[in-house]
DNA sequence: GCATTTAGTGGACTGAGTCAACTAAATTAT
DNA sequence: ATAATTTAGTTGACTCAGTCCACTAAATGC
């Protein structure tokens, strides 16, 4: 990944933000808390029951820091805290109700403030950022764990992915050339032109609305099926994504009452060769070529069904 | 402005980038800079010649804070500064070969940062997350005019983008189905896999690392050149793209020597239309179809040039 | 021409955050 | 079982980022 313009969008978006959030966050000066104070508070308010390190993993703060901070909410009254018994070194963090009492109080400024934010902007517009937040959020959040992924069959826009998705791929990591999204673009064209829903199917594997997998089965005439453009996004890897799309197409192949599936494919792609072995295919052929720039070993195989 | 959840969801987010933008910043900590001194370098470096009240300002800082930062970077040679001849009590700020430099490595790292965040993702979802920070920065800051498009020969992937976003564009809109993205996909893959560079040329347009529009010229034989694949996306509507793209490939097709420029269209799309007739094409014929599901009218437009 | 505002600077301070060293409990290795 | 190592939390000592106030000098308002 080294799109410059992309990066730099992004890098100005967190330059505005940075400064966006520190002049929102100026107005925990008028309450007693500092911007860390509120954001453990909100934290153990939030999560009844923490322990530091929690706490330290949660918002990266330094334990010793927090341990005076904890210190002194206890002090005054915000906090409890009481050995762990399942783990003796460890402390269970709870708000005592006045504790709650500021917690909710911080909250209420806080959203007093979004929603002063908000009131400048036109209808529907704070649904249009906060929508724009989730996005960035379920991409950016590790934390936010991935939807599961679906296998559904392919609609408008898809074939085109395939082809993108497919090309930068291979540009990226290979340094393939044009000629390949080429290939995949007459390929997934192909079939799309010449879709038989009978004995052809696309599988599309979607999470949280992404694409991050497909392949394809086409006719290859004589009882043979063939399987295509097979592709799991690096993102969706080591999911069993890629297994489970070959076993769609070997399920669909039988069902339909092809002979055998065949395959073309090229050596150095492990991860693939490995569930071509896995599911029972065998290598038939190879062929050194240069169809894409780099040299590199053509393979064919073939599972009889 | 009172809907709660919707707040919340902001609130939400906003404790989440606060720690996002928490963990990039830190990485300045490797650098003999603190994120304040990377701000003012960065925001001296990309607007020489700014005045000390324009940082503050632009940045939010305490005068006095700022005046012994740029009294250290004077010292270091990062910057030079000297009395606005337009208000004697106002200094304007350059920076040195070496501030610049020392700009430039800042902007290395950030970028780099950035990059190793978006290597996680899936293709498509760093595209997917710029595109939401676009859309809360134009919520949300006042100030935010969006870039420049740029056009651009194409590059991988680009075709496979042009297949997607054209499908998804007319099926969401007049409800065409696949058979248009076979055809696009096919328009499309040939010209890649035929494509002659002397005669031929792919147009991407785009704004901020985003792809935002894109059209082809390809060689119809006999002296005629092909228009195709004008699309300009929704974001980027009405700042005359369409145009733009149009006349590149009037000004190409007549530097090739082609003598005809031909295009087919639908009626539908009055803004292309319009763009049409303002570069001089002319109707030739126009058919009625159902090419594509919903009856539509094509059009035969051609331009001699 | 005098009063007020604005741009920038230096002195003095504070307190947020860091680093290293330590205790005590838990876990792992032997 | 016991020793060695790791982990949770704490305290002491410090530093340096950021703030507040008072000031000078130029510009602007009345």
């Amino acid at each position: 990944m080294s799109d410059i313009p992309l990066i730099e969008t992004a890098r100005d978006f967190n330059r505005f933000y940075t400064n966006f959030l520190g002049l929102l966050n100026k107005a925990y000066l008028d309450s007693p808390f500092t911007l860390t104070d509120a954001r453990i508070l909100f934290e153990i308010g939030s999560h009844d029951g923490v322990s530091a390190v929690g706490l330290v993993r949660d918002l990266h703060l330094d334990p010793a820091y927090l341990s005076r901070i904890l210190k002194r909410f206890r002090a005054e009254g915000l906090i409890e805290t009481s050995p762990d018994p399942a783990d003796l070194r460890s402390q269970v963090i709870t708000v005592t109700d006045q504790g709650r009492e500021q917690f909710e109080e911080l909250g209420r400024r806080a959203n007093a403030q979004i929603a002063a934010r908000f009131d400048n902007l036109a209808a529907g517009e704070p649904e249009a950022a906060v929508r724009a937040m989730g996005t960035i959020r379920a991409l950016l959040d590790p934390a936010a764990k991935p939807a599961p992924a679906i296998l559904r069959p392919h609609r408008a826009g898809d074939i085109g992915w395939i082809v993108q998705s497919q090309s930068r791929f291979y540009t990226e990591e290979y340094g393939w050339d044009l000629r390949f999204e080429a290939l995949v673009a007459d390929v997934a064209g192909k079939f799309l032109a010449n879709f038989d829903p009978a004995l052809e199917y696309c599988w599309i594997a979607e999470r949280g609305g992404i694409n991050v997998g497909s392949v394809l089965i086409t006719n290859g005439g004589d009882g043979i099926a063939k399987l295509r453009l097979l592709y799991v996004d690096k993102s969706a890897r080591g999911l069993g994504l890629g297994k489970r799309l070959v076993d769609e197409c070997i399920r669909f192949s039988r069902q339909k009452g092809y002979r055998e599936l065949s395959l073309w494919t090229n050596d150095m792609l492990d991860a693939a060769r490995a569930i071509y072995i896995k599911t029972g295919f065998r290598l038939v052929s190879e062929e050194r070529h240069r169809m894409f720039g780099p040299e590199a070993n053509g393979q064919n195989w073939l599972l009889t069904l």
